[in-house]
DNA sequence: CCGGATCCCCAGAGATACTG
DNA sequence: CAGTATCTCTGGGGATCCGG
């Protein structure tokens, strides 16, 4: 539990949660957590795999990862250094939040997507010109 | 990439998913969202209650969720100005995936602690251990 | 009471070069 | 191969003032 003693803090405050949602909320964490959900894999593979993230961001994401006793990291001393990382059996046990988490954006993120255009397509609206009452049949389901 | 009209970005690539998590990732989306599970609140009454938040934030928060139509925006052209928040019903699909998420925090963020603690402790012995660097024990914890 | 507009600041992400 | 080190620079977030 957070400490009691810092400031502001209420009992029923979800700061505690929040700090949670870091964990998996960074940018590279969640590709980085569906690449090793197949298994291990080596720094290589994951940098190739992974498109866009650089050696930093990809190292600072295994890092925070390891240190927060999601993933393994395993060096082999062979010739050209290899390293691999595993999800630990606390990091297997994200998963099914994580992939929970997924299904709600597979079912509803068009709505979502559909929310931002008539939210833009309204401030368009009253952005050009300002009628008293806008006429269009406004789909709003809720 | 973060941003939708950014160049670069594959459609059936998970940061559609990573995109998603942005949606409830952001600092205080987790928060407003505890109080509006409660019910409507007023802008005041959040400002209130999320403890630290500015107005900007808390406004520029609600104004995403409100875009992302997770949240439902009622003025009241009373005396002074009356505002209040409520989920849509598309807010309240997403009470589950998060209240999941919760609970693998309260099952498993102390372990996690733990983890923390114990890398830490790691890094802190090897740099004592190695005589040959500097000796500085800098104790820096978290 | 609600929130837009503005200034400022610094953590963090990218790029590049170097090392064990 | 698998990182570390350093620099830069952007933009998110805080503070403050102002407007509806």
């Amino acid at each position: 539990m957070p400490h009691p003693s810092q400031p502001g803090y209420e009992p029923e405050s979800p700061c505690h949660y929040r700090r949670a949602l870091e964990v998996v909320s960074s940018k590279w964490t969640v590709l980085v957590f569906y690449e090793l959900e197949e298994g291990s894999k080596r720094y290589s593979e994951l940098k190739k795999r992974i498109e866009g993230v650089t050696q930093k961001m990809l190292t600072q994401t295994l890092r925070q990862l390891e240190r927060d006793g999601l993933v393994k990291r395993c060096v082999y001393p062979t010739v050209p250094q290899t390293v691999d990382y595993t999800l630990t059996t606390l990091g297997l046990t994200l998963i099914e939040p994580m992939r929970i988490l997924h299904r709600w954006t597979e079912a509803h993120y068009d709505s979502v997507l559909q929310a931002r255009r008539a939210y833009d397509g309204r401030l368009d609206a009253a952005d050009g010109a300002e009628p008293d009452l806008a006429d269009a049949a406004n789909s709003d389901s809720d």
